[in-house]
DNA sequence: CGAACGATTGACGAAACTCAAGTAGTGTGG
DNA sequence: CCACACTACTTGAGTTTCGTCAATCGTTCG
């Protein structure tokens, strides 16, 4: 058994940098985190999101290669990783996780390559959705619209006028500051719908 | 200690589909393999290539979530999953496999989002070399027009244009059939240029 | 030889980006 | 409580890149 221990992060708070050592498990038990690149240009594409129960990475030696940062106040649970991988329960947990983010990496890949704007909006508010456990047809985003931009390989004011313009069609409504009821799409030309069926 | 058979694949052929059953593990002993995916609209979306040495997927129980074909003729050497996977020492090598298709995976999300047509052909010239284990400044590209883009999240006539400006440009020569020698850019401009460094 | 497949090239259009200006919100200090 | 600063967001105009459609050419392999 390894060390533990609990740190709470605020919003916007960065919970460990590109280049920093692995060894220590991250697990998230409440709140949200965004996991990012930044490259030589200082553009920053935001490669997944983690929500309670999600480890953050899986660098047990070698060095991290991605930042993480809260989306919202977020508690995270940091162990020492030899130590809990001692349990094969632990083990096992750890290797489903890897499983689960190497999915959604491959969805993400095939938004990115795939899809057109609103394509990629669409199949964003389910994930989130899903991601942020929100109500059914609501979704609560705790994210700017650049940030949305930078996970759906857009720019803001792209990602501005497709709420715009879903707003004027009465296909989303502002229920609360940063949260939204939505129409999901037919059947969802959700990537996710399809991962889930 | 698992069951162990080898299979040798022709160019093109199939090694599994999407919606099969995991259990057994695929490691590539010689050639070259893609995996991918085929969304609704019939596109497909090229999500890494495998090389020797290493896993195809990494589904121990349950189904895997895309297709796998040989890019060249290709050997396979198929084993039990959860009989190999009792020896640790093959575990950490699962294990292993797993993170680097994983930071694979960050890049070409990273790729996609962030870089332009010209860009995402530079990166994968390097990519390519590197994986298919080229001399130094060649590549060998045992893929047509159609699977380079698809990897991209380009049009085949896209990424034939820019092959044609390379040519005209001398940045770019074709020393045989497939292969071709190239500059490397400045300093690579490489997301994986700086994977490795 | 000819069919089939892959590659090239051109003309055109559409989707998304850039640049720029202006409008909410939000929090802070007087 | 208001004024200010700061950040996020919106909206418009113009440009660029890349995709679409289509015709042609080259290669390979029965």
């Amino acid at each position: 058994m390894g060390e533990t221990r609990h740190t709470t992060y605020r919003k916007g708070e960065a919970i460990y940098d590109a280049g920093s050592r692995g060894g220590d498990l991250f697990k998230v038990c409440s709140g949200a985190v965004m996991l990012y690149t930044i490259d030589d240009d200082g553009g920053r594409q935001i490669i997944d999101l983690a929500g309670p129960g999600d480890l953050l990475h899986f660098e047990l030696d070698g060095i991290v290669d991605h930042f993480a940062e809260a989306l919202t106040e977020t508690e995270i649970m940091i162990s020492d990783g030899a130590g809990t991988l001692s349990d094969p329960a632990a083990r096992a947990f750890f290797v489903d996780q890897m499983r689960d983010r190497l999915a959604m990496e491959r969805q993400h890949i095939t938004m990115l390559g795939r899809r057109t704007a609103q394509e990629r909006l669409e199949v964003f508010l389910d994930y989130a959705a899903e991601r942020m456990n929100s109500a059914p047809g609501h979704v609560e985003l705790p994210m700017t619209r650049q940030q949305i931009a930078d996970f759906l390989g857009l720019t803001l004011e792209t990602v501005s006028r497709i709420f715009a313009r879903w707003l004027r069609e009465d296909r989303l409504h502002l229920v609360a500051p940063k949260t939204y009821r939505y129409q999901r799409s037919a059947d969802g030309i959700g990537v996710l719908a399809r991962a889930a069926a």
